[in-house]
RNA sequence: GCCGAAGUGGCGGAAUUGGUAGACGCCCAGGACUUAAAAUCCUGUGUUCAGCAAUGAACGUGCGGGUUCGAUUCCCGCCUUCGGCACCA
């Protein structure tokens, strides 16, 4: 019989499906393993390879799993609430509910098409009412915890669109012509900030990439410093005030020659003096209208202004100058500092530009004048008044001594500040979840007492037009019948502000636990019985923000006890990219886009499978090559003709050929057999998949130079390519006589005596240089070795009319022999 | 600029508690089978030099140093590529 991939495939995923041989499986008795993707968008262009990697890899270890004897949940779900189908719902008037439904059909068809083994009645869609509620649900016991509320924020506004723009979307209408500035919106908010400290310090507990870990890390930005406050010199024209600032430094408060506050601090009106107001408000004016990208991108010359204020350094008694400059971010600790030009570069160059003294007061190895000295082991200079000295200590005892000296006087705190900022949660959208929120008439008729919605879901109206209100408000502000209404507690307006993408995508690890559960987001027994996602897989891209606000939203149903463990996700493993042929990222507009489809319709499941994972390390990045694929396709031919011996003969096609005989194997084969086996089970364990291949390979390529075809082996060979090639090992292994499903056949064991050799290849050098090589019993002595070292045919020559002077001898492995002359 | 990862044949990659560099696969070349082709099977395949040849020697894991009997692996200093962050005081 010839190899088919067309037939086998449909053959045995209609088996699969059939026989519900992936259902879920959940029995105490047995250890559970949970393996997770990160669900996709169902975009409309489909399936691509980048996909196909990583859910090849979770499958490989799902079915690995449950051949080591493991209840196994591998679930899947779309992650379908998202701009492009709202965006194509504004072109063609199509409701987003239509596409989405449309492009999970075609995801589904081609993860089946794979062989995956999700078990698809748990199937899950993040835009279901079902799944909406609870998402909703989860919003509500935020908001209950105090960690949702409403502020003014920032957002992308397009002036000529009156809309608000996601960050992505920004470039694209600038190049389109469009004024797109910043302009403060009223948001719904969480307060992440709040689980900062424990985000940071759980990640030591996670089995994570330590670069992942590390760009949490630096996303959370913590950073230890002080808080000292500054008091504005009294002056007839200004009013009495005070300014706090965080640093990082306050060893070098006696070089603090000047403050800065951001132009959005709300002092800054107070302290200007007539004089400058003029400037002031001017640069003020000027910085409100740049958006923060504009800010950033104009890094290079510093600008500023001049308040006319003065505030007292609290070490030096001197009074300084106060400026405002864009520098400066009100988001970040107090929004003012004080500035140490001779130490700190933005201050250093703000200093340079605008003439204002720099002090040196860390023993600096040049002129801080002609540079800045940026250090924290030089110890400090020039600084000490009657009271405190610093000269002669470095940072850590100069930052004590400091810090001690401001809290006695109470002008200074110790304080922790992260860069992590509290999370804008709504978005003037049409495709997400409504935010469940009512606005209550007070007694002025003013919608404005605000409650939660007693009843869930509440779920999107249908509209006519999905642009936004034009108001800065989404669609749903245009729907009266769903905007307004009456209840026991009185009229209400609804909130029109809908969630981001990453709402449904921050819980649905739990929902999968038991997605059909009409009466609770996961009942407590299963999400204890499934308990943490025990290896999770997805691409690098969502290093921080999903993994960060899925850890946040776990922490929170951790600690009102609707989940049992503090951390959602204990191995998390990032696959990297798939580039294309050229060595570029994968892209429409380039032109070198590998589809899914099409290499099923040309090798088929079980080769598409195999190769991806061939390539090279699930972590690295690498670019696709056609051309390798024939290998994996050759591969497998040759495991078809191991058990279907005719083909290889060129006799007539039948069935009566099979090949496998219970002959013994040879002891060389069973060697092999033993110790690719244990190959196999280690790569598995430790997703090292293209090796795990690389030794099947080898296995068959003996098997086949050695005509072997003994049961036991192919058996075992099988069952171990089972999980990378499902369908031809299942095919293989009913050909051989099994009636049952290769799926719930055990992994094989080693004998590790089996895979140890008798004999080995010593390497002969001669001063480190190989010369030759010998075949020695494992375990020969040292003296022997050397012995036979001295005489092999390819080493005399090195080693003649020279005295060696050292013998080296790594046992069963080399010997050294080190000459002189 | 800062943080992180990585640089190995024509190509994808393998091998690191320091011990025969190049497993496995692709490409390529030669052979077997075939009327022929495809498929399949076998052999060879890092570079350079010498030799008719078997073979031998030198070089070789981004670059330059170092430690060591021995370095792809450890240390120091660079270069390049990719990813992330980017005025966070």
């Amino acid at each position: 019989m010839k190899y088919s991939y067309t037939d086998i495939e449909q053959k045995w995923q209609a088996y699969w499906q059939q026989h519900d041989t992936f259902t879920t499986i959940e029995d105490s008795a047995k250890p559970k393993y949970y393996v997770l993707d990160m669900f996709p968008y169902p975009s409309g262009s489909g399936l691509h390879v980048g996909h196909l990697e990583g859910y090849t890899a979770t499958d490989v270890v799902a079915r690995y799993k449950r051949h080591k004897g493991f209840c196994v949940l591998h679930p899947m779900g779309w992650d379908a609430f998202g701009l492009p189908a709202e965006q194509y719902a504004i072109k063609t008037g199509t409701h987003p509910r239509i596409t989405t439904e449309q492009n999970v059909q075609s995801f589904k068809q081609s993860l089946q098409r794979l062989g995956l083994t999700y078990d698809w009645s748990r199937e899950i869609n993040t835009t279901d009412p079902d799944y909406v509620k609870w998402t909703q649900w989860i919003f509500l016991k935020l908001y209950e915890q105090g960690l949702a509320y409403v502020a003014e924020v920032p957002v992308n506004w397009c002036v000529e669109q009156k809309t608000v723009l996601a960050n992505e979307e920004v470039d694209e209408y600038l190049e389109k012509g469009f004024t797109v500035v910043r302009k403060p919106l009223r948001q719904w908010v969480l307060k992440i900030t709040a689980y900062a400290e424990r985000l940071l310090h759980d990640l030591e507990t996670l089995d994570w990439g330590e670069n992942i870990k590390e760009m949490q890390r630096n996303w959370i930005g913590r950073s230890e410093g002080c808080n000292i406050t500054f008091e504005v010199q009294r002056n007839p024209l200004t009013t009495q005030a005070n300014i706090t600032v965080f640093t990082t430094r306050p060893d070098t408060l006696f070089g603090a020659t000047y403050m800065v506050l951001s132009p959005e601090h709300p002092l800054v009106a107070s302290i200007t003096t007539d004089t400058q107001r003029a400037a002031v408000d001017a640069y003020r004016a000027e910085s409100a209208k740049k958006s923060d990208l504009e800010r950033a991108e104009l890094q290079k010359e510093k600008t500023g202004v001049f308040t006319g204020g003065y505030a007292i350094n609290p070490a030096t008694r001197q009074p300084i100058p106060i400026w405002i400059a864009d520098y400066v971010l009100m988001s970040y600790g107090t929004g003012a500092i004080m500035a140490v030009p001779a130490h700190d570069e933005r201050d250093w160059e703000f200093a340079k530009k605008f003439n204002l003294p720099i002090v040196e007061v860390l023993q600096s190895p040049h002129d801080v004048q002609e540079q800045v000295f940026v250090n924290k082991d030089a110890p400090c200079v020039n600084s000490a008044n009657a009271d405190v000295s610093l000269n002669g200590l470095t940072f850590k005892d100069a930052f004590e001594k400091i810090v001690a000296w401001l809290e006695a006087k109470g002008v200074g705190q110790r304080k922790v500040n992260y860069k992590l900022r509290d999370w804008v949660f709504s978005r003037q959208r049409y495709w997400g979840e409504p935010i469940p929120m009512k606005y209550y008439q007070d007694a002025q008729g003013n919608y404005t007492i605000l409650k939660p919605e007693t009843t869930l879901p509440l779920l999107l109206p249908d509209v006519e037009k999905y642009e936004p209100s034009g108001t800065g408000e989404s669609p749903l502000a245009n729907i009266d019948h769903w905007l307004y209404g009456e209840d026991a507690q009185g009229k209400f307006r609804r909130e029109t502000n809908t969630m981001p993408q990453w709402a449904g995508s921050c819980w649905y690890y739990l929902r999968f636990k038991d997605a059909k559960n009409p009466n609770a987001f996961v009942s407590p027994e299963r999400e204890r019985y499934w308990g943490q996602v025990d290896l999770y897989i997805g691409g690098a891209e969502h290093a921080v923000l999903h993994l960060l606000y899925a850890r946040f939203w776990h922490k929170v149903l951790y600690d009102i006890g609707l989940v049992s463990h503090h951390e959602p996700f204990q191995k998390l493993f990032n696959q990297g990219m798939i580039l294309g042929e050229d060595g570029e990222k994968m892209s429409k507009s380039r032109g070198n886009v590998v589809s899914v489809d099409s290499l099923l319709e040309t090798y088929g499941a079980d080769v598409a499978r195999l190769y991806v994972l061939f390539l090279g390390p699930l972590e690295q990045v690498k670019p696709w090559n056609t051309k390798g694929i024939e290998g994996v396709s050759r591969f497998l031919g040759r495991v078809w003709r191991l058990v279907y011996t005719n083909l290889h003969d060129g006799k007539p096609d039948t069935d009566s050929t099979i090949g496998v005989t219970d002959e013994p194997m040879s002891a060389a084969i069973e060697k092999a057999m033993h110790k690719t086996i244990q190959k196999v089970d280690e790569d598995c364990q430790n997703l090292r998949f293209n090796t795990a291949i690389a030794a099947m390979m080898e296995f068959v390529n003996v098997l086949t130079k050695e005509n072997c075809h003994n049961r036991t082996a192919i058996e075992h060979l099988l069952v171990m390519l089972s999980p990378f090639a499902p369908h031809i090992a299942e095919e293989l292994w009913q050909a051989i006589g099994h009636g049952d499903s290769i799926a719930n056949a055990p992994f094989p064991t080693f004998d590790a005596a089996l895979t140890k050799d008798e004999t080995v290849t010593i390497a002969v050098q001669v001063s480190g240089k190989l010369r030759g090589t010998f075949e020695a019993t494992v375990g020969m002595q040292n003296d022997d070795l050397i012995a036979r070292a001295k005489e092999v045919d390819s080493v005399v020559k090195f080693l003649d009319g020279k005295e060696i002077v050292k013998h080296i001898v790594v046992p069963n492995k080399l010997v050294n022999l080190v000459v002189k002359g």
